[in-house]
DNA sequence: TGTACATCAGTGAACGCGCGTTCACTGATGTAC
DNA sequence: TGTACATCAGTGAACGCGCGTTCACTGATGTAC
């Protein structure tokens, strides 16, 4: 690990030494030394490559959408094989990042970091989104225009129950003790929800 | 406010305190000193009534699921006029709870607290859970068995999606652009849910 | 009603701690010739 | 290939800060007689 005088890629290092302990500790838990230290390094060193604690969580957070919306956008799959098939699949995906990386899922939903306050963060959070509500307005299609409900509304349902499910279910904490595992309760309540727009058959 | 030398109803006069810091600067933006000043009063004066921070959280918590399992009962007001009427309306209450009491939802929710680490906390937690569940399970026995999934899962559902709606779209963050007001989404997609269990008609 | 006294809520000083951040510096790296 | 030198990543000491928690204390309150 240690390699003479300098780091040699400090930056990254850092990112994820900061990842493994927001995944473990939560992302307040987090302190900028206890990450430095992580790559034996002081903490005055990590100036050289962050403005500070909140840049580097950020960049965290940043990284985390990368990955987000390229993982969701590769279970869409343009929308292949049909419409309905790719936004289950999108909405698996969402609780799957969640589970693969809980560090960065943390430091972009649970870390109280303001999106907006970094454009480049912003724009890639906004691209993540995008994913799921095209996947919304291609399946809405689908609907006869009376009891089709604006797209962005499904991508909004959608986006919630799975968040919940995640931070009710998923954490430790505090409906811990459902029967059932978050993939499942999110499979059965993604399917109800479809059901009742009418694109699903009444019966399993 | 000041009454000589002692407060009189030291208390719960941090407590509310303690909801007023959490509701503007977050759980983890609350510091016992600060409580503290905010009543006038020493940090150590603190501990005349609490073993320490982690408690004084956990007694904001608890007020906070008193009131709200309060409130969920009242909107169940006993599966009235029609169970189908009384579980929309405690899943509204749910948001409603979110909205009047951000502090109390907050130390619950969010301050990364664990519930059973004290006994009677755990158990008003559990009590509020139950409102939803009997909620759950009385609209589930107008549901013919095959197509009847638990009562726990449908409470879990329901319980998830406002928990997200909360997150994702009554905070700032990062949602925040989403053209519905939170009661609105809740609603139509708790209505879109029933309508996929088969407990509203298939149009509007 | 008045005095003596026990109770105990809140004081104020002190502690050790780890935090984020700054600064002048040093020494490894890599480039120019 | 070898030397001189500029670059700049990381050091280490220092800072001021507010935190949670402890302790011996003090003085207001309320009860007993």
């Amino acid at each position: 690990m240690k390699q003479g005088y300098h780091h040699g890629n400090l930056r990254q290092a850092l990112v994820e030494a900061a990842l493994a302990l927001i995944a473990e500790k939560g992302p307040q838990g987090f302190t900028l030394s206890e990450a430095a230290k992580a790559v034996d390094v002081t903490p005055a060193a990590v100036y050289r490559h962050f403005a500070g604690r909140d840049q580097l969580i950020a960049e965290v957070a940043r990284q985390g959408y990368v990955i987000f919306a390229a993982l969701m956008e590769f279970a869409y799959d343009g929308g292949k094989p049909t419409a309905l098939a790719a936004f289950e699949a999108t909405g698996r995906a969402y609780l799957a990042f969640a589970r693969k990386y809980p560090g960065h899922y943390m430091a972009m939903f649970e870390s109280g970091l303001n999106v907006n306050a970094w454009p480049d963060l912003a724009l890639v959070a906004q691209k993540a989104r995008d994913v799921l509500e095209r996947a919304a307005a291609q399946l809405a299609q689908n609907l006869d225009p009376p009891r089709r409900p604006p797209a962005s509304m499904v991508s909004a349902h959608i986006w919630a129950m799975s968040h919940g499910v995640v931070e009710l279910f998923m954490r430790g904490q505090p409906g811990a003790k459902s029967p059932f595992t978050p993939e499942d309760l999110l499979e059965a309540g993604i399917g109800i929800y479809l059901r009742g727009l009418g694109l699903l058959p009444p019966d399993r």
